[in-house]
Order: structure tokens, then C-alpha cells, then sequence
DNA sequence: GCAACTGGTTGTGAATCGCAATCGGTTGTG
DNA sequence: CACAACCGATTGCGATTCACAACCAGTTGC
């Protein structure tokens, strides 16, 4: 854990936090598939991530301070992980790479289709699950609207039309 | 070079592509330093980027169509280096991501300027910003507007500021 | 009591990373 | 024409990270 940074530019400073290829894996599948536990995040993994990779991530991830992590009081060994603010605020960022991705890499239609909602639905759009996310992360009160139902809908829709 | 995807969902796809510590500060350095050759990329490496991992880089983002190179007629060793248009739609995402590294990452202030003004800016200073770089990296008519030299002449104010 | 589940850790070999030194070819200068 | 500077890389090397599988001790439900 060196605490050296290249350089103070924000750019660069994003990456050393984001700059990898499994720490945004782990911030989406916390914010769009609402994963809170290790073993959810570990098995229903898109990719496959491994272990101890996962386990790796979330550390500094918590370290960074864009995950927090609480004991779950349901079971002694259960740890429920959070979002804070600052991973919140990513919402936008994720949106434009899903836009970005939508528009030039090979994707498939259903894991894209949360992706072209959160587009089209523009800032406004954002900032209600934003909301939402401080709900549920963060113990903020629920908004009456609920992006993530309809992104999760619109995405479990798709998966039942293609398997018919 | 495996082809093999991990998933096909956007997050994940514009990961493979950028997920590194690396490939974006290439990107940077061609789109707001205008570092068109090798060595200007290797000699103003604010990060310090290795001869090696430059050299890499720039393969895998001529390979995945980000940059393209072509020949220097001044010099028979020399390249150019060129952003592509997918590349240039990486200026709404690279502007979100200077603008929550400067909200949550400790930046300093010549270095993120151009993110504040980038941020301020928002989508129509980016457009005018892409139309600027159209004509610079792929031949298009050049616009009125140089949001590039705004950018450069606040970077260069701050600096001067400073060193007084 | 016991199997299933909890959040991890350990081991191993392969791949990638960062750094310094170096390469063969090209260009400008004296 | 000699020679140093410059050109886009390449090579060698040790350190870190990666992916994959096996394993762990404590907890829970049956």
C-alpha cells in the first residue's frame, strides 16, 4: 500500500483508484445487481471473478473509501456491503461508459439494455437512483420512484423474451 | 491477443479497453496535450510512462481502433499518432471522470483546471471540444472556436500564478 | 451431529508491470 | 564524411498482479 501518487491530475488520480479491471466490476454489481454479500458478489459474477481477487478489492475499495463494510446481524460471519457517497457518485461516470460501450464494443442485448435506459434517461434519470442508492447504501429515505426496479424489469423482460 | 470476451455487458466491455493504469493517459496526452509523436508522449509524461509500456499501449490502442498511426513525411522513423472518432467520444467520459477525481481526489491546481473548466463547460463545451479535435486528428474543418486553446491559455495563467 | 454456508486465505504458475539499458536506422551539424 | 543527437521502439530483469483451485475455521439450519 504505497501512498505515493503519480501526479495530481484528476485524470490520473481516477485511475489509481478505478484503473483495473475488476474494481468497477465489483462497484456495479453492488449498484445494479444489488449484491451486498461476499458469496452473491463471488457466484453470480457476469465475469468470473475470482476469490481472491474479489476479496483483494473490496479492501482497498473500503480503504479508499468507496465501499463500507458492516457485520450483518443475521449471521455472525455475514458482512453486508455498502456504496458511500463518493461510489454514488460514479452513477454518472458508469453512465457514460455504458453509452460509450452501447455505441462501440460488441455487446449483447440484454446486459445492455440497463445501459441504454440509464442513456436515454439522461441526468435526470441519474440523480433519481442516485437517490434510490442513498436509500438503500446509505439509510437515506426512499424516493417514491424506483430506477432499479425498472432497470432490473426491463432487463428481466429481455432475458424472457430471448429464451422464448 | 485472445479475443475471448469475459461478458458482454458495456461496463465490462469498455473495462477490457481501459481498464488499466495507462491507456487513458495516452489518451489524455494526445486529446488536451497534444502530443502527437513518441518521444513528446515519453519526454512530457507527467506520470512518467515507460518507453515500453508507451510502445504497448499505443499498439493495443491502434489495435482496438482508438488511434491510429501514421507517417511522419519530415522524418522516415517518425510517427504520428491520431485519435480515431471512437476516441474523441471519450470526451464526455473523460470529462466526468476529471470532474469526481477533482470533487473527491486530491488534485492540485495547475493540474486540474482544464477539468474545472471542462466541468463547467458541460455537453456544449465538450462538442465544441470534439469538433476541435475532428479537425486536428482527422482532417475536418477546423472551427471558430479553439476550446483547446482556452484550455491551454487557463492551464498556462494558473502556472504563471503560481510561480509568482 | 452433520452438511451446507459464511467470508475469506493459501499456494502455484502464468502473465503483466515498471524500470533501465540498449537497439538499428535517420537526421542535422561541422 | 564523421559524429552526435534523435527516432520509435525492443530487451532483460525483478516485482507485482492475475487466474485458478484447494482449503480454512466459524456459523447456521436440519
Amino acid at each position: 500500500m504505497s501512498d505515493d501518487l503519480r501526479s495530481g491530475c484528476p485524470i490520473n488520480l481516477t485511475l489509481e483508484v478505478l484503473g483495473d479491471r475488476w474494481s468497477l466490476i465489483v462497484i456495479r454489481d453492488l449498484m445494479f445487481g444489488n449484491r451486498r454479500h461476499f458469496r452473491e458478489l463471488l457466484n453470480h459474477s457476469e465475469e468470473g471473478i475470482a476469490s481472491n481477487i474479489l476479496a483483494d478489492r473490496l479492501k482497498k475499495l473500503v480503504d479508499k473509501g468507496l465501499v463500507t463494510r458492516a457485520d450483518d446481524p443475521s449471521h455472525k460471519q455475514k458482512a453486508i456491503y455498502s456504496l458511500s457517497e463518493k461510489a454514488i457518485q460514479l452513477v454518472p461516470l458508469i453512465a457514460h461508459m455504458g453509452a460509450w460501450g452501447r455505441r462501440h464494443l460488441p455487446v449483447t442485448e440484454e446486459l445492455s439494455i440497463r445501459a441504454q435506459l440509464l442513456e436515454e434517461g439522461g441526468p435526470a434519470l441519474w440523480d433519481a437512483f442516485m437517490e434510490e442508492l442513498r436509500a438503500i447504501h446509505l439509510g437515506a429515505p426512499r424516493p417514491a420512484r424506483s430506477v432499479f426496479a425498472e432497470l432490473q424489469a426491463a432487463y428481466q423482460e429481455i432475458c424472457a423474451r430471448n429464451a422464448a
